[in-house]
DNA sequence: TCTGGGGTCCTAGGACCC
DNA sequence: TCTGGGGTCCTAGGACCC
């Protein structure tokens, strides 16, 4: 029932050695909707709108794959299902599998939402080898959550990752001499070879891991750049000293959104702006962050991007705060290149740890772009909000204010709170 | 039919400081 | 008065990953 690829009777040193795991759900969105909606089970599926985000295997098998147009999809596959994903379940069932694997070892790296690095050589005494405890979670991610997850096992993070790709879909796979395994395999199997270097390497007759491991350091430095150079060969070689670690705060969080065939008004823009920055500073404030470096980036219709940044003295997480620093990026990339925009960003980094949230203001769209005007219920502008508050609460108080999209999510508990006290 | 939304990391040039 | 080498920060762009 399991198929176990790997034929192998592990010595005691190999399974030292070999106890990295890296577990990674097949096909996650599609396989989800597939468990939920039965009717779903074994036909091609694809997760997306506009683009396809996931593809069953069953979509797979005609040549479908992550992130192309759904209609190319559909020309390929015409019995395919499209489901519009439904993501409020993805975290959850994530959460779940995470929980298992935490089960089998404290030293659990999630990478993403449906995919984790696992150092199990300490659990080895209590749980048997990483082989064993391989199976256990893809047995129990199949009873207890009812999804197909793929293992791969080695001595290294990078091979681990190489590993589970070969072993898939819902399989397990431990390469015994993993140097001649690794070097059998395409470049492009290697994380971090994309399309680009896959196509710079093709032209230099690197095809292959092997390949790669045997071209001169000189070579591949004039090829890709030295620090590239330095980091595939070394992985070539299955040179990998990463450990396994509990992944840190992110070092920077974003929000974009598509335009369809693009904006060219400011109004339009500003309102994009807004939304997208609203979205942005509701999740900085959520876990507790602000930062000092918003980014923009723009999208033309041919596809170019430009982008602008600007390092504030002091982090900010409001949505008005964004939001004005982003309209004024904006209209400067802009004037590098004018034309319809066809995707806007805004990105924030160097992400320091806020105090709490402690009061939001309701106020309307209308407000933010015509400061003033009677829209709704909050006929003052920010500034005017913000003066108001900081009558009422005092100044420091209002110097955490963060201004809520619409108006009309309610009153938050903070300001509740504090209008209570007042 | 051109292509979502969330990220990471690297490179390179310029400003600035010592 | 002229000038070196090193370090850090900032900005822009690009490749890549899921």
């Amino acid at each position: 029932m399991w198929p176990l690829r790997a034929v192998s009777r592990p010595c005691a040193i190999l399974t030292w050695m070999q106890g990295i795991l890296h577990v990674d759900l097949d096909a996650f969105y599609a396989s989800v909707e597939q468990m939920l909606h039965p009717e779903l089970a074994g036909r091609p599926v694809l997760v997306g709108g506009g683009v396809v985000l996931a593809a069953s295997y069953e979509a797979r098998a005609h040549g479908v794959a992550a992130p192309m147009g759904v209609k190319q999809a559909l020309h390929l596959c015409p019995d395919a299902v499209v489901v519009n994903g439904s993501f409020e379940n993805y975290g959850p069932i994530s959460k779940q599998v995470m929980a298992i694997c935490a089960d089998m070892t404290p030293l659990v790296e999630q990478i993403s939402i449906d995919e984790a690095f696992l150092d199990v050589r300490g659990s080895t005494h209590l749980l048997g080898s990483p082989d064993e405890i391989g199976q256990a979670i893809r047995q129990r991610v199949a009873n207890e959550v009812g999804l197909p997850i793929s293992v791969g096992i080695a001595s290294t993070k990078f091979l681990a990752k190489v590993a589970s790709g070969q072993a898939k879909p819902d399989g397990l796979l431990r390469p015994e001499d993993e140097i001649a395994w690794l070097h059998g395999l395409p470049v492009s199997v290697m994380w971090g070879v994309g399309p680009v270097r896959n196509a710079t390497l093709a032209e230099y007759g690197i095809q292959t891991v092997g390949d790669l491991a045997q071209a001169s350091k000189e070579h591949l430095t004039a090829w890709l750049g030295p620090g590239a150079a330095n980091h595939f060969h070394a992985l070539a070689w299955n040179r990998d000293g990463r450990s396994v670690r509990k992944p840190g705060r992110a070092g920077s969080m974003g929000s974009q959104s598509a335009l369809g065939r693009g904006l060219t008004r400011e109004t339009d823009l500003s309102v994009a702006l807004l939304r997208i920055a609203d979205r942005l500073s509701a999740r900085l404030r959520k876990k507790g962050r602000a930062g000092r470096t918003i980014t923009v980036r723009a999208r033309f219709a041919d596809m170019r991007a430009v982008t602008r940044a600007i390092t504030l003295p002091a982090a900010v997480s409001t949505t008005a705060g964004l939001h004005s620093a982003a309209v004024e990026l904006l209209a400067d990339a802009r004037r590098e290149q004018p034309g319809p925009v066809t995707l806007v960003a805004i990105s924030m980094s160097k992400l320091e740890l806020a105090g709490p949230l402690q009061l939001e203001l309701p106020f309307s769209v209308g407000d933010a772009l015509h400061p003033g005007s009677p829209v709704g219920a909050a006929q003052l502008s920010v500034d005017e909000q913000i003066d108001k508050a900081r009558e009422r609460f005092g100044k420091d108080a209002v110097g955490r204010a963060s201004v809520v999209l619409g108006g009309n999510r309610g009153v938050p508990d903070e300001f509740r709170e504090l209008a209570e006290k007042d």
